[in-house]
RNA sequence: UGGGGCGUCGCCAAGUGGUAAGGCAUCGGUUUUUGGUACCGACAUUCCCAGGUUCGAAUCCUGGCGCCCCAG
């Protein structure tokens, strides 16, 4: 009987996942990663990995009668998902932790515990495709429009992409997974869906980033585009391109939005929606997933936010940095989220977003003038 | 202390005798395995204060308080 690890984080999607392949006949061995303090989160039962949920994990691999481990990965976590996330807000960026949980404690060590176990493949319970092909393997997006992960997992690389499984990306709706869940009578058939950032257990980033680097976050203006003075704000870490709530800016006829955030300058760069638009991109950490490419620009659609479809653009890739024009602008692009390259359904790549322009203000040049 | 103007929700603001629009902000919810957006809902028994006129006032009158502007 081939040997398969799931990823198993206490959800209805993981769990589901492990049901599935005990059914397809294989050896299914449960993982699930303990990423960070359970004291503290104990409590909290609807996000990633928390303490609760290692419990769910555990109930569900003895319902399904397969092994089950628990790794302590807390460290590891915590030097290379939380730091770099609380750094990437104190450089005035607005990280995606899940992307480099993927590129790190799952995709890179469990795949080498996988390896270690003598397993064939890992799986999880990701919304996204594989699909093999006489040119390779490709990555490619969810069947369910609604629940496409491919967008977290832009980084993944081809030999990772080799050996991982993802056997819920061809449902049609999130309805087939809890069935099977409920077929198997697994308690978190009825779970809700997680949310929210899995190791920041009341949404408050902003305290988690404050206790992590103390002193870090100063006061600043709230500034318009002409460098007027419209308020202060308690620090630039508490915003994000394209944000509206949380300014307290009354007065004005129209919303504001954040426009751009200065950490350096301590300020935050506010203006009306009409400002808000960027049809230039420049991404930096490019991992490409496309095989072989010409030079030259390719047509693509561009993925700048996890729950918004792919919107068509042109790609100029050079090396592991590339530009993204889009042939509509896009509105909140923030430095620090994801770009992601698409063919229909297949994932060519992505990168991080490392600068924006609007047209307005750059025709055609590979030079980007704002951060 | 001569003249003029103003004072309505945190901010902007409509309303000049008939029983408090709207926008922004804020709060709550929905959506979402990141942030954000969007959408839905809530939000002044009361109009600077005190009297008065009136069936009835934020709207009229008197007084007070506060603010702004112009004053050879």
């Amino acid at each position: 009987m081939p040997r398969i690890l799931v990823a198993m984080s206490g959800g209805v999607d993981s769990s589901a996942t492990a049901a599935l392949l005990k059914e397809e006949g294989w050896e299914v061995v449960g993982v699930t990663l303990q990423l960070y303090d359970q004291g503290v989160t104990s409590g909290r039962s609807n996000t990633c990995c928390a303490g609760k949920d290692v419990r769910d994990a555990r109930a569900v691999a003895d319902i399904l009668g397969i092994a089950h481990y628990v790794i302590d990965m807390e460290r590891t976590f915590a030097t290379e998902v939380i730091a770099p996330f609380a750094d990437s807000y104190l450089r005035g960026e607005t990280p995606i932790p899940c992307v480099q949980c993927n590129q790190t404690v799952k995709f890179r060590d469990l795949i080498a515990v996988a390896q270690d176990l003598g397993a064939e493949a890992m799986a999880t319970g990701h919304y996204v495709r594989r699909e093999e092909t006489p040119q390779g393997t490709f990555l490619c997006r969810g069947r369910d429009p609604s629940r496409d992960q491919s967008y977290f997992l832009f980084a993944t690389t081809q030999a990772q992409l080799d050996f991982l499984r993802f056997p819920l990306g061809g449902f049609l709706s999130k309805d087939e997974t809890r069935a099977i869940a409920a077929r198997h009578a697994l308690p978190v058939a009825s779970k809700r869906d997680s949310q929210d950032i899995c190791f920041v257990p009341d949404g408050d980033y902003a305290s988690l980033v404050e206790r992590l680097r103390p002193g870090a976050i100063e006061p600043g203006d709230i500034v318009d585009e002409s460098g007027q003075v419209l308020g202060q704000h308690p620090g630039t870490i508490h915003f994000t391109v394209g944000q509206r709530k949380g300014l307290r800016l009354g007065g004005s006829a129209a919303p504001l939005y954040v426009l751009r955030v200065e950490a350096e300058a301590r300020r935050v760069v506010v203006g009306p929606r009409e400002a808000l638009g960027r049809t230039e991109i420049r991404v930096a950490g490019v991992n490409w997933l496309g095989g072989e490419h010409s030079k030259g620009p390719l047509r693509i659609e561009a993925r700048v936010r996890s729950t918004r479809p792919p919107k068509p653009a042109t790609l100029r890739l050079n090396g592991n940095t590339a530009q993204v024009i889009l042939d509509m602008p896009e509105e909140g692009v923030a430095p620090g989220q994801a770009c992601v390259f698409y063919q229909d359904e297949r994932v060519l790549g992505g990168g991080w977003i490392s600068g924006t322009a609007s047209s307005a203000t750059l025709p055609d040049s590979p030079a980007f003038p704002t951060g």
